[in-house]
DNA sequence: TGTACATCAGTGAACGCGCGTTCACTGATGTAC
DNA sequence: TGTACATCAGTGAACGCGCGTTCACTGATGTAC
């Protein structure tokens, strides 16, 4: 049985978010401020105390719902794809991954970008940061667990300190194989290195309009490299 | 003939810089303060107007010079190999930009990182950001010279909107052709989102301690697909 | 159903802080005759 | 070489701003009898 009071609550507590998130779109996540959030919400910032310790606890909101907000965008652009299209969920989610950066810029900032001043990372994010980056390592293992990167794995050649590495991580429950989380991860590099510097402005200069096209390259290319798509289609 | 006022004007300009420099390094490009500097040399704020405008002109400067030392170390790792060491220079030129940045984590994400709130980027800067690229795009473009990246060129079919974007930009003065340029972005894409992940610090619980071999392995697969290595050494 | 009480949301004043920038000034360094 | 003047470096006080957070408080919402 939910009260007068406590839908109050809750739909303030979303007001509360949205008009935060609003402030980081407009001015970036460095100029965050009670203050602020509660002047646009027509309130005065002691009121806020009510719904959050203090202005870290509101930061540590943020991140979790951001990150969960963007791993939903991957994996719902992953499940638009059929489970054995392999190539096709792979190409889905690097593209989803990219727009979903383009298209909130601050908020991707918010997460990969520097970090708040003054602010205490709080292990609460862990899990919702580890399932992005769950979404395309999944997409990778399911492949790999169906024949499709061997010739990508073939080729690794990992040293050995970087093989035992991963392999300690299976021991702590990553749930794929040292090759899988590697490949992961390269492919996280790229994608990330290609967002941010489009983000930074590094890119328009010598892109120009062809943003689309070039990302859309790189994942074929990767695509291609891991053997997920035919060498010459 | 320098006089002593001119000889003082000097390096106190030297030292509200690295004053700068160590606040920066300590708490980051956000909190870089006019008044914190002036505290810390032992004067008061008002006297860094002789100076330097505003705040926004020390900004530029110390962009600049951090633009020039990053584009230096990558240069002189890059000269410690002979100029035919195509795939020596590459890699040299890799590490340093990984090292320089694992090195000065709050330098590169000054350059690379979220802008300073407020401050309105001048063009001033460009040149020297510019700069760090052309050293990564020149080893390539020596190696395509020499016939060394055919491979990786032949496999390119970069889509026709990318070709004519590259090509316009060789109206405009860029001094090597389209596929150099291409092949330049990915690979600075790969090397910043590395950096990046790692300064980020979202690596580290992947790799543990072997930060080192990873982006060794990575640089070395980016060489062989370049068609610089071998392909089975 | 009505009353007494407890809980909670939000206010307004205040504390103490740090910031960039301006202004009129003192005193030292350099220059011209 | 000595004197008069101009230039420049740096000071101290002040302006106006925004911030996070605390505290004692009012008034509305909910609960127990």
């Amino acid at each position: 049985m939910t009260t007068r009071r406590e839908r109050n609550r809750l739909s303030t507590i979303e007001e509360i978010k949205s008009t935060a998130w609003k402030q980081i779109g407009e001015l970036g996540a460095a100029s965050l401020s009670l203050r602020a959030i509660a002047r646009e919400m027509g309130m005065t910032a002691p009121g806020l105390y009510r719904y959050y310790a203090d202005r870290d606890a509101l930061v540590t909101a943020l991140l979790i719902d951001a990150f969960d907000s963007f791993s939903a965008a991957l994996e719902s652009a992953r499940d638009a794809c059929p489970a054995d299209d392999h190539a096709g969920r792979f190409f889905a989610i690097g593209r989803a991954y990219f727009q979903w950066g383009a298209a909130n810029p601050q908020k991707y900032l918010f997460l990969f970008g520097t970090p708040i001043s003054g602010y205490q990372f709080s292990g609460e994010v862990g899990p919702s940061a580890q399932r992005s980056f769950l979404v395309l390592q999944g997409v990778l293992g399911e492949a790999a667990a169906a024949g499709k990167l061997s010739g990508a794995v073939s080729t690794l050649g990992l040293p050995t300190s970087l093989q035992s590495q991963y392999e300690m991580l299976g021991q702590y429950g990553m749930p794929y194989t040292p090759e899988v989380t590697h490949l992961a991860l390269t492919v996280w590099a790229v994608i990330h290195g290609i967002t941010s510097l489009h983000l930074y402005n590094y890119l328009a200069g010598f892109l120009g309009g062809q943003m689309g096209a070039f990302i859309d390259h790189e994942l074929e290319k990767l695509s291609r490299q891991l053997g997920l798509s035919q060498e010459n289609p």
